[in-house]
DNA sequence: GCCGATCGTTCAGCATACTGAACAGATGGC
DNA sequence: GCCATCTGTTCAGTATGCTGAACGATCGGC
């Protein structure tokens, strides 16, 4: 969604009943891309190709109600976006669930472990348990990466039935990649997405960032239409020994079987691995 | 600004050149308030007093840029506020040195620390560094609480000038009260600020939460009409021993210093408590 | 210290986003 | 199983928010 190039976004804009918010979305979009760097109306206009004064408009109204600062005469995102953010994460049980289920792990307590939702074909990041490693291996809350090279992507991706894979992945020929090892081509993709339903788990060997490995497995949404989630665990790769690796995939079980049932979220962890996998 | 009662909010929308950005901005309060309600366009209708059609048409947009998401019939919020809510954290270069100065200090990085900025009369809490103490005693990020009762608030209100003070103050004549020890005066409160400039720190004796107190200090904003931000340590009153007070004091101060001046954030920590404080 | 370029802001006129009433579906009570 | 009441959605007319050009301020270069 995001072009490299400094030139226009041409915001879509198709036929929305309300333009001025559809404009405000693609303001804050430049805005997060470009922080710090406070772009003025201009710039605004000419990188959106929209009329100077609309912007000028709309980045007012924005910076009354606290979404957007003014900083010398340009803007940068507001402090109501913290806010709203928390709001969000603090709205979705799953986060909350995480949180305490994370510390509760055996094995699994030590490392990093994330969660986050698919949406499309990128994953946002939406809470972060910081193991006891010096070493931080994670992503700021918030950041989106895409779902084809991480195990929170491929886990969630390998839970969407074909139609819904297909739709998603249409017009799509090449995979962005991160390092040497990311998955190219979809058929690729498409390969390693059988692999994690035979399997039970996602698998980011190197994928994302060199020298780190991720496991990752899909959590359900509650409500109908909510995008599915997915938990990982990040340690570097000379941390993935046979010994520990089964200990961390069944607790990342384990985890998921608890943020899967709200109803299960207050039942004490069962210690013998026995948990039955849907 | 959020009113008790189930009644409604009625928008300002005084003379905005974007009404619906506004109005827009009034639904995401809304939302955020009455999280896990999903209210429909009705309901968000006759909590504003707008028309419901124009509701309709606003939330429309709202959802397709991600802001809100639909669940069911009604909207919550959506997760681009994360998304854009991390990438205003992100913006913000005080958070991110916070973090790294939080894990440097000598006893305070055992506590609970936060970092907040200064809205009006409210603190939002930007960041926090979890201690080693099991019990949470922090708020989330993102949240919002009096200035006139929290440690942060106080250290921030009491390094703003007279005339700005007055100005925020205009027309307040009684404050919140969260617990049986909040200020409930503006008298109080002004008597309170005196003490915090005389002792270099601001003191939240019980005010916030019952059994819990803060030390905060003041940062100053980088660009001009930036708010002052505060940071504040967090512990349980048996906690708050002679013995370690001083030393909590001390190391507030050493993170006030590097926040304060970003040339001074590569510097390693003196360790002789002799920083001068401004 | 002049000038050209670019900035953010202003204002009147027109296209258009907003409005209020009418619509169809879902729900709960007697 | 009916009706009363709520819901979310549709649609045409008009008030009004958006537009483009003109304005004054600011900055950098020859």
């Amino acid at each position: 969604m995001t072009d490299a190039g400094p030139g226009r976004d041409e915001v879509a804009e198709s036929e929305s009943l309300a333009p001025a918010v559809t404009r405000a979305g693609a303001i804050l979009d430049v805005l997060a891309e470009r922080a710090g760097e406070a772009p003025g109306p201009s710039e605004l206009a000419r990188r959106l190709g929209l009329p100077k004064s609309s912007i000028a408009n709309i980045c007012n109204a924005l910076a009354e109600i606290g979404l957007v600062r003014r900083v010398g005469t340009g803007f940068a995102l507001g402090r109501k976006l913290a806010e709203l953010g928390g709001a969000y994460l603090a709205s979705v049980d799953q986060v909350q669930e995480f949180y305490e289920a994370c510390r509760l792990l055996i094995t699994g307590s030590e490392e990093t472990i994330q969660l986050a939702i698919l949406d499309d074909l990128e994953m946002t990041y939406l809470a972060r348990h910081d193991g006891r490693q010096p070493v931080r291996l994670t992503s700021r809350i918030g950041r989106r990466l895409p779902a084809s090279h991480t195990a929170t992507g491929k886990a969630a991706l390998a839970s969407l039935d074909a139609a819904d894979l297909q739709r998603r992945l249409a017009g799509i020929t090449e995979l962005p990649t991160l390092t040497v090892n990311s998955l190219a081509t979809v058929d690729a993709l498409l390969a390693d997405l059988e692999l994690v339903r035979a399997r039970g788990y996602a698998i980011d060997d190197e994928e994302t960032v060199e020298g780190v490995v991720c496991y990752g497995v899909m959590i359900p949404g509650r409500q109908p239409g909510e995008g599915p989630y997915a938990a990982s665990i990040t340690l570097l790769k000379a941390r993935a020994t046979d010994e520990r690796m089964p200990l961390l995939i069944d607790d990342l079980h384990t985890l998921a079987d608890r943020l899967s049932d709200p109803l299960r979220a207050d039942q004490p962890i069962r210690r013998d691995g026995s948990i039955s996998r849907r």
